[in-house]
RNA sequence: GCCGCGGUAGUCUAGCGGCCUAGGAUGAGGGCCUGUCGAGCCCUUGACCCGGGUUCAAAUCCCGGCCGCGGCGCCA
């Protein structure tokens, strides 16, 4: 083992006590006859003090900011330290030298631009700010995993070559497999369906693909989403468990993230459950009285999203009952009004983070939507015929992380929430 | 893809026809300093995105390209 302790461990109550240490040098302050060394691990810092007596002092003069360092050293407690503790240097073993200067300065003294900081991602995801977004971004999971788990629903995978389109509407990435045409799935939708008729309840966190030409904070090429399908459910049950997935992560990170969200100037709001239902008919109401041009139909845009959210006040809402034609073939409509279905989208302020439905658990309806829409019902036998054999009535959605992640990090783009994002132009780091 | 704004040392910024031999911060190199905590002080180092054009004179104005950011569209 390197160390023996991470920095956040190192208490007065450790005060004389040999530690090793190991991490990032993040500053340091020359004074002459003695040396100030900020230590950064993913915990956070410590002050290191290497004084010209020490067998340390000599090597602290090759270290550069950003180098990687074994520290042993004993525990001082000391109310002249920045977090009343530090650690006085017996040995400081360098394991990699750092370059110098470094293209992006981790200690925050200047900020870099987003594109600075993409392209020099590594030392970006060092520093405090988007190391407090990566453990947010981990108890958000972990959250969702255990709501779900303590509803008894069952973490699955699905496949991510796929042979054809599943919806319609976003491009796709061809892949060559085996010599022959395939495609990176855009979403888990009809197999997480076929899952929850063995199943009942399941969920997953996987990566999906859309090869749109969206060029906006808000899309990515490549992006991690959390889908949940239930069997035995309609919209309104999946909209609640909706409720009680999101003000659970608000809770535990509320808990566990305290540093973090300091970290980032963010503060969570209290919300409360039921969140706020619009129906889109009510939706339309509401923007035709603010001015809008608008018809039975028509998609609500970012700007009209906008002066939705601005209007609902709170940072999440329903928007239900979307119109039939406008949702995939798989939308169950609303029996006694088929041009509008069981559908909703929930909403972060104007950005849609989950979208979810009834489904239809009737293949003859099914076909008859995939042909109105278009689309060929032989291509989707492979999902069809399991209709024949008793398939549950199911619900589920389908929720965008790093959208999520804007709401809980503060941030407003969510290539800054997620560690490499992929977008049209960027395919590395 | 469309519209708007922008691209100045490693990083971040000021300057927007001649006061620019391009200013500041941070980093880096050197020096002083044994309690700093965005340490301080002194010295040094390093830059006008690319290609055309206008002008006596271009970082500065015009055109084209590339790249970035924001808005919109597409989409989730």
């Amino acid at each position: 083992m390197y160390k023996t302790h991470f920095t956040s461990e190192v208490t007065p109550e450790l005060d004389g006590k040999t530690v090793f240490l190991a991490g990032w040098i993040h500053t340091i302050r020359d004074l002459g006859g003695k040396k100030f060394i900020l230590l950064r691990d993913r915990s956070g810092l410590i002050q290191v003090v290497v004084s010209k007596d020490s067998a340390a002092y000599n090597s602290v003069s090759e270290l550069t900011l950003e180098s990687t360092v074994q520290v042993e050293g004993i525990v001082k407690s000391d109310k002249r330290a920045p977090s009343g503790v530090e650690v006085h240097a017996l040995s400081i073993k360098p394991f990699s030298i750092a370059k110098s200067p470094l293209p992006l300065e981790v200690s925050g003294k200047v900020e870099s631009d987003i594109e600075t900081r993409l392209k020099e991602r590594v030392l970006d995801l060092r520093r405090v700010e988007m190391t407090s977004v990566l453990n947010i971004s981990s108890e958000v999971i972990r959250s969702f995993r255990n709501t779900l788990y303590s509803k008894r629903f069952i973490e699955v995978f699905t496949p991510k070559i796929i042979a054809s389109a599943t919806e319609g509407g976003a491009q796709l990435f061809p892949v060559i497999y085996f010599g022959r045409e395939a495609f990176l799935a855009q979403s888990p939708q009809l197999y997480k369906e076929l899952l929850a008729g063995s199943v009942e309840r399941v969920f997953e966190i996987a990566p999906a693909w859309r090869a749109e030409e969206s060029d906006t904070p808000y899309h990515l090429s490549e992006f991690i989403s959390m889908d949940v399908e239930m069997a035995f459910a309609d919209y309104h049950d999946v909209m609640e468990l909706l409720e009680d997935l999101v003000t659970n992560m608000i809770d535990v990170v509320k808990t566990h993230c305290g540093k973090e969200l300091a970290e980032l100037k963010h503060e969570l709001p209290n919300i409360t459950k039921p969140f706020p239902k619009i129906s889109y008919s009510e939706a339309l109401e509401i923007l035709r009285g603010k001015g809008f041009t608008i018809k039975f139909g028509d998609d609500i845009g970012t700007p009209e999203a906008r002066i939705l959210a601005e209007e609902v006040g709170t940072p999440f809402y329903f928007l239900v009952e979307w119109p039939s034609f406008t949702r995939p073939f798989y939308t169950k409509s609303i029996d006694s009004n088929p041009d509008l279905s069981e559908s909703f989208d929930l909403m972060y302020k104007w950005i849609e983070i989950a979208s979810g439905s009834t489904r239809n658990h009737n293949r003859k309806v099914l076909e008859e939507n995939l042909r109105r829409k278009g689309l060929n019902p032989e291509n989707f036998e492979f999902f069809l015929r399991w209709f024949d054999y008793g398939m549950p009535p199911h619900a589920g959605f389908g929720m965008g992380f790093a959208r999520l992640m804007l709401f809980f990090t503060g941030l407003n783009n969510v290539k800054e929430a997620i560690p490499f994002p992929r977008d049209k132009k960027r395919l590395t780091p």
